[in-house]
DNA sequence: AAAATTTAGCAACAGCGTTGCGTAATAGGG
DNA sequence: CCCTATTACGCAACGCTGTTGCTAAATTTT
């Protein structure tokens, strides 16, 4: 745990996230838009701009010319400044990405896993795979680290698998810590739907506010990015949305109760049935924005995105029916921005923002 | 909203508050224990300390004798150095507690509303109903505040009230501003069960985590506790726990959807089932667990309350149950600590919690 | 009585954002 | 053409934070 005491590190580091942020959202900027945006006094932004420039995070790319006065120096995100390698591990693939700091993919590949393999395997296959993506050393001299998306469950405090879901050599694997030593590398473990939802989160920015990603990919998973960060829940098990009772007579799930939303929506894709699976999965979204109250819903995951506009609109039907009433209570539904590589890419940045993003204050 | 830009104010608060925060949970302390909890230097502490010390908030009580060395200086909180008044507005009572700083109801009284009150009315008897709790000037002056616990739909970040169930005169009513006018006292307002869960984790301290409150009374609602603060949402409508759908084919709701956990647990009830309320409310309970993974569930609310054992012990089992597979995913139900006093004094808490709590950060 | 140990505050310091103010760069008016 | 108004922006001083170095005080142990 990255253990920050609140000092003036702290502020440093807030504020500069809070900066950095404005400059990944807009392409180009100038100072008094920081100002704007972050509420601080125009020397505190120019401090912070000194900082980045000379770490090379941003640079001035010219002037504007609005009419009276000096023109302000706009300046613009250096992507390339910064890399960071995601990875997202599935039952039979792993997929690694290369993300630059403005959030891009810059380079994204896929592999085949063997059937039931074990730790020394994933880290055979990450490390090669990482050394074929950074081309050049002066990609890999810019590398934040690596982020590994899994599935659950996990125990995201400690870097530790508890023991993915249909993989039989993954109880108590400590991932972080070997997969730092093997690869020479800070890594970040997280489960897949977190990962995918700070995806949605960083490429955003600040104006993101509570949202969930829902996926739907050998079974139904959520992430959740409440009051500005990602939610993890009390053991790194929050997510579990597939197992949720939709349906109190409903047939039998392997999670031992009756009528999961999981369960349910299988029945519906093996009879054949997409619309009612939609509506099943428009129905769990419904109530997570009845409990949550959130701003913005996302969809993901392969066995959705076979069929994006069905689950789409379903989804946005009963949400919007649901808020019919009244016009204050919006909520943005859209497919992934990233597609199939979300949850690798989401992983990546999860690295960039434990560097470039909000500092997380002492947590017990 | 209360904008407070990352400078060095901030620090000082945010230190303050885990510094107040080890003094309200534990009875006495000393430097070293603050040292230990909050990861600050000595020196830190005791700057700190000397603050609150000549605020009035905390005092020397004494020395430890521990063995070598110079003994420790040991301060408690100083209960009634400050006071905030809490206010549950239900559709036809009014409770009115006092709590001082240590988070302890000093006196409560519950007071009739008439019908389809309007705003004058309850204005009225909160000015009435304040008036009589404080008796002596003594208490007047040290009051930081009037919180307000009150059904919604509502706009926490304005204080309005956007028009609550069941009550006709109540659309758009900014209530926390004429409030504030009317009895010339910071008002702050916010949803029942949002007020209900601070209670729970401002008792608890920061060894609080991810929670729930359940609260059953005409309706079912849930209160969150989430990453250190409360979760309201995007539009402070987070909490519509009992429109959660359970029963895909279940009995119609007056919200329009089937099977939502509320009609369900209503029919079950009017047919005299308790048990098997008891039952759907822990679906529910568990529902929640597997989407948030909550390390508490704290159970409240005066219909609940009525058969509090009943409800515990269907909970607790079925959390349980579904925990049984593995050892790590621990959740404690417990019963509200505070009864029927828990809304009014979570309100009167968020009050208290604005002045001496962690203060927020700079949110859009 | 001397040594060891623990507590705790004073003083100096580094680093943060803020304030005051001077300087640079532009457009527009006389 | 020159002067003024306007806008951008950084240097310097400042107030405040927590930190570090050090000294003094109070107690037990030797």
């Amino acid at each position: 745990m990255t253990r920050i005491t609140a000092d003036v590190r702290f502020l440093r580091g807030y504020n500069q996230a809070l900066v950095l942020g404005v400059a990944r959202t807009a392409r180009h900027f100038e100072r008094s838009t920081v100002v704007q945006a972050t509420g601080l006094t125009p020397q505190a932004v120019s401090k912070v701009i000194a900082r980045l420039s000379a770490d090379g995070l941003i640079r001035p790319t010219g002037a504007r010319r609005p009419g009276v006065g000096k023109p302000a120096v706009v300046y613009e995100l250096v992507p390339d400044s910064r890399y960071a390698i995601g990875a997202h591990v599935a039952r039979r693939t792993l997929r690694l990405v290369l993300v630059d700091l403005a959030g891009t993919v810059r380079s994204s590949a896929v592999g085949p896993l063997p059937g039931d393999f074990t730790p020394p395997h994933l880290l055979d296959a990450l490390h090669a795979g990482i050394d074929t993506m950074i081309g050049s050393t002066d990609v890999r001299n810019r590398l934040t680290g690596v982020g590994i998306g899994m599935i659950g469950p996990l125990d995201h405090a400690h870097g530790l698998v508890r023991g993915a879901h249909g993989l039989r050599h993954w109880h108590d694997v400590p991932l972080r810590e070997i997969a730092e030593k093997h690869l020479d590398l800070p890594v970040h473990l997280d489960k897949d739907v977190t990962a995918g939802i700070t995806a949605e989160a960083w490429r955003h920015g600040a104006t993101f506010g509570d949202a969930a990603l829902i996926m739907i990919e050998s079974g139904i998973g959520g992430g959740f990015w409440l009051g500005g960060a990602a939610h993890r829940g009390a053991h790194t098990n929050a997510g579990e949305f597939g197992h949720t009772v939709v349906d109190l007579d409903g047939p039998r799930c392997v999670c031992g109760r009756h009528g999961c939303l999981e369960i349910v929506h299988r029945h519906a894709t093996e009879a054949g049935d997409l619309a009612r699976a939609a509506r099943v999965v428009a129905v769990g979204v419904v109530n997570l924005l009845q409990t949550l109250d959130l701003a913005h819903v996302v969809l993901a995951g392969a066995d959705l995105l076979r069929h994006p506009e069905t689950y789409l609109a379903a989804v946005t039907e009963a949400v919007q029916a649901d808020a019919r009433r009244v016009d204050w209570l919006r909520t943005r539904v859209t497919l992934s921005s990233l597609g199939a590589d979300a949850i690798a890419a989401g992983a990546a940045m999860q690295v960039l923002d434990q560097h470039y993003g909000i500092p997380e204050l002492a947590q017990t």
